[in-house]
DNA sequence: CTGAAAGCGCTAACAA
DNA sequence: TTGTTAGCGCTTTCAG
């Protein structure tokens, strides 16, 4: 880890001033052939490579875009990152990840860092910050997308349609004819649960069925939880014809558990599951479920950052909503 | 996105010299009690973020570590990332992740792109570079961290135990009194298989079975591939008792292969798999496989790096072999 | 088509 | 305990 070769050396050796060697590089005047050409041979001859901590203290633009994040290693964040990354690739931009295990403290404090070391832009997947806290910390120093259930307004917002796919999930078994149909929600006020939770009772109220709240039943977000949770709806004196569950790992915990009961799915019991994790296609029966479009969250985020960094946007806050899509297997 | 605050515009308004507001901020070297309170006290005020760019460009420390990773949305990335994130975050570094898809020219233009942006460190995970390539392009720019199945020395390298686990897995089925087993491969030279097919081998004949090449068959990493493999090993007159897979995609499709065919895991066919992805737990009978720590790696990862950021390191290069572990669960 | 010189915001000798 | 000053390596006016 030596000294490392700058623009001075390159000049240097070159016979020319640095402005041309910055020049003969970037293309951002007119260089004669000649000297471009041996402007690049110098180059190549030393290993010469721009500092770009040095031209973003020029520019003050360091193309880097910030992705935080609960946790990294949940799969669907990955599939956001890959959306990001493809994104604002072709811009030159480069991702940096946070991840902040959902904690408020965590996800303020990378704020603050991420502004800090001047990324030209932030995505900000959060379960805890509000517009208070980001009007304060963010403050428009730096372009911003969030997406969160929390109330905020003050920002560019992108979330899937989570309402709606519930509700799509629903009609998929009442179009069936299934009328008795339960819900599993996570724990209230956290997570896509209750939104969710609002698409299943909207897609009984406009079938003109009446949504019970017994019908309704929580569970943490596992497939402990949800086969803990089913296995008691099993047992009820009539306990239902279907289930719709908050996610994926409920899903599976729901098939597990019609399984020890002797329950037959779909016949018995249909399942439908919501976000298509991978493990969704995999498993037996394959399960019914509803698509969650991470990619494409992270993919619409990098637009709306791009908008704002070089598409010349400038107008108010925008949100994107992103549709989801139910895809039929066999379990209902 | 207005013109930011800097630390001449504190050093003004607490009546001070900009080195005192370094100082007081830093620590690097003492200053009186009330003069630190002023500062910070201003420092609240002005809402003022020091420019980690013109730090940088003065220290010459980043504090980014660059992970490079064939592809960020396969779960075995995530967790290295978050592996090497949880490693690393406590000396204060920042990871930025860059998705190659496996191309050389990718990976090493993200590795010229990361030495550019002067990352105190790179951690690649590579199916393609080699030392021709790393010695070109890094030259010893950078600590460098790499973990392929290549030939790779003058770096400090991270892998996991393939052969030993495909080693284990064999050698449970031979424990049971199994001695007919297949493996199923990826295709040759790409990626893990042909290290844990060693294993495999070695595992034979270590117990004194013949091992032949009619019992290893070639696939892709998918579970339609292992699905089809194994439904040709089935017809075979004298069809395997068990079978060893490259990873859990495979298996997972030789689980799906079994239940079409009729036949009974693991009672009639056993089945291990490679990795321990989040389906292998999921799926029906639950997959025996052999636990890949791709956490451990991005965290060993991490460690190696800082020995030599922080750690006062600098010897030869290093291998760390990561241990794997069976995981006994239904299918075999 | 080319160069000289200023300065991005910070830290660290060196000096007091 | 504090301040002055010189850069880190680059881009970009301004001037030729």
């Amino acid at each position: 880890v030596r000294r490392a070769i700058t623009i001075i050396d390159v000049a240097a050796r070159a016979g020319v001033s640095t402005t041309t060697v910055s020049h003969a590089l970037s293309g951002r005047r007119s260089v004669s052939p000649a000297t471009v050409a041996k402007v690049k041979e110098v180059v190549e001859e030393l290993g010469y490579r721009p500092s770009a901590v040095a031209r973003s203290l020029r520019t003050q633009q360091t193309e880097m875009i910030a992705l935080i994040v609960p946790d990294i290693a949940n799969p669907f964040y990955p599939a956001v990152a890959r959306g990001l990354h493809d994104a604002i690739g072709g811009g030159g931009y480069y991702t940096v990840i946070c991840s902040t295990d959902g904690e408020r403290v965590a996800e303020l404090g990378f704020l603050e860092e991420m502004i800090s070391r001047s990324v030209d832009g932030i995505v900000l997947f959060s379960f805890a910050v509000d517009d208070t806290d980001l009007s304060r910390v963010v403050a428009g120093r730096v372009p911003l997308v969030v997406s969160t259930h929390a109330q905020v307004t003050g920002n560019d917002r992108v979330n899937s349609d989570d309402a709606g796919g519930a509700y799509a999930a629903t009609r998929h078994l009442i179009d069936q004819g299934i009328t008795e149909i339960a819900f599993v929600s996570g724990p209230e006020g956290q997570g896509p649960g209750d939104l969710r939770l609002a698409g299943y009772h909207r897609s009984l109220t406009d079938a003109g069925l009446i949504s019970s709240d017994v019908d309704v039943v929580r569970s943490d977000y596992t497939a402990a939880g949800g086969r803990s949770a089913v296995a008691s709806l099993l047992t009820r004196p009539r306990s239902p014809r279907a289930v719709v569950c908050a996610n994926d790992l409920i899903a599976i915990g729901a098939l597990e558990a019609a399984r020890e009961a002797g329950v037959e799915v779909p016949t018995d019991l249909a399942v439908v599951g919501f976000d298509d994790i991978e493990a969704a296609a995999l498993v037996v029966p394959a399960l019914t479920t509803v698509f969650n479009p991470a990619y494409e969250l992270g993919h619409r985020s990098g637009r709306l950052l791009l908008d704002r960094l070089t598409g010349g946007y400038d107008g108010p806050p925008r949100e994107v909503v992103v549709p989801t899509r139910l895809i039929p297997r066999r379990s209902a």
